[in-house]
DNA sequence: CCAGTGAATATTCAAGATTATATTCATAAT
DNA sequence: ATTATGAATATAATCTTGAATATTCACTGG
């Protein structure tokens, strides 16, 4: 009997998930294919018939993470009675938030990130890309509301995104406290709204 | 017969000097302190009465290579005949400029940017200041000139840096081609000046 | 066939041994 | 007295090798 697509896409989502839950603990390095076999009642060897090999086990852990965590910006920013510039800031502070929290929470989270930055830059461009759909329909509302007066919606998007990069990237930890990151937030935020207003 | 802190200081460059071109040629790991005495014609020993240790030389070295850093960057926007916003866009694309060409010329000085990031980040906290103060020295030219309209210099100082962070620290090399970032640069100046200006 | 496995092989990791280098110190030269 | 050094020691990088783990494959039960 063959399986359907949904039944391998089942068992995959399985597999993610309980890499996921070693790799945030545990880290990359030390989690081992046979235990992550072990998460799902199958042998080591028959991981390899739903992925490549470990490092795109990871790579799929990665992007799923980071989709969650657009996901999640999106709805945070999309709550009915916001304007558009409550909407950026929303933005901003979630983004930043869930990045601290996060890598407070699973330290070693940063053994992924190192391996997606370094290979596998595709990965980030596809989240840069996210961010900068979620900040274009910002604009776009709030060129619909008047508060804003963006010519292209598409380009301004990703120089937003760009002026903000401090906050979406968890390069910078150790550098700022938590405080301090916030208020900095806050602060480019109301530059870029006076930026992005209409006069 | 005692040798006077101007020797003294003479012979400390001179080590520097010497310890920079190894150290961006072949990288912290791969000099020597032998390798940098000969070039300086002592012994290893002898460089211990003129720095703690190899870390220190590189420290120093590395405020050294910052400061010049500023220094040009700073010349470069004091032109006479330039406007404000023209001061900010050569501030952001000279910053930008010389990280990516250093970064092409020496890409050991990783070695050294990672040093001085996990251990000694008051040195990074000290470049972050130096930034920000000619930052600062534009807003303020700006709000003479009337081009700009920055009630808190400083405060704004260093939220127009923290916007412009991607264009200053070497950390995204890779993940965009030198256009993309001088447009990306050029970009968020844009969107920057709309929000200092006078409206 | 197809999902799955255990055993075989390739690759990577880690602990210990070895070597190179950083750092100290006793002493020399000036 | 101060600058400097060579030799001694401490520390860190490198290499080696056994063990752990990733990956492949021939095979099994449905």
């Amino acid at each position: 009997m063959n399986a359907s697509h949904d039944e391998i896409d089942d068992l995959k989502m399985k597999i993610l998930d309980a890499a996921k839950e070693r790799f945030q603990v545990y880290g990359y390095g030390k989690t081992t294919m046979a235990e992550i076999a072990k998460d799902v009642n199958m042998s080591a060897a028959n991981l390899y018939r739903y992925f490549q090999n470990k490092q795109d086990i990871a790579v799929e852990c990665s992007d799923l993470c980071m989709s969650d965590r657009s996901n999640k910006i999106r709805e945070a920013v999309r709550q009915p009675g916001f304007s558009a510039v409550e909407r950026l800031r929303t933005f901003v502070l979630t983004s930043l938030k869930t990045n601290l929290e996060e890598f407070e929470k699973y330290p070693k989270i940063s053994e992924l990130i190192e391996l997606v930055s370094k290979e596998h830059k595709e990965l980030v461009k596809d989240k840069v890309q996210a961010q900068c759909a979620i900040i274009a329909e910002i604009l776009a509302y709030g060129n619909e509301t008047g508060e804003f007066d963006v010519k292209d919606v598409i380009k301004t998007s990703s120089t937003v995104h760009a002026s903000l990069i401090l906050f979406d990237f968890p390069l910078f930890d150790g550098f700022f406290s938590h405080a301090e990151f916030e208020m900095m937030a806050n602060n480019v935020v109301d530059l870029l709204i006076s930026g992005l207003r209409r006069n």
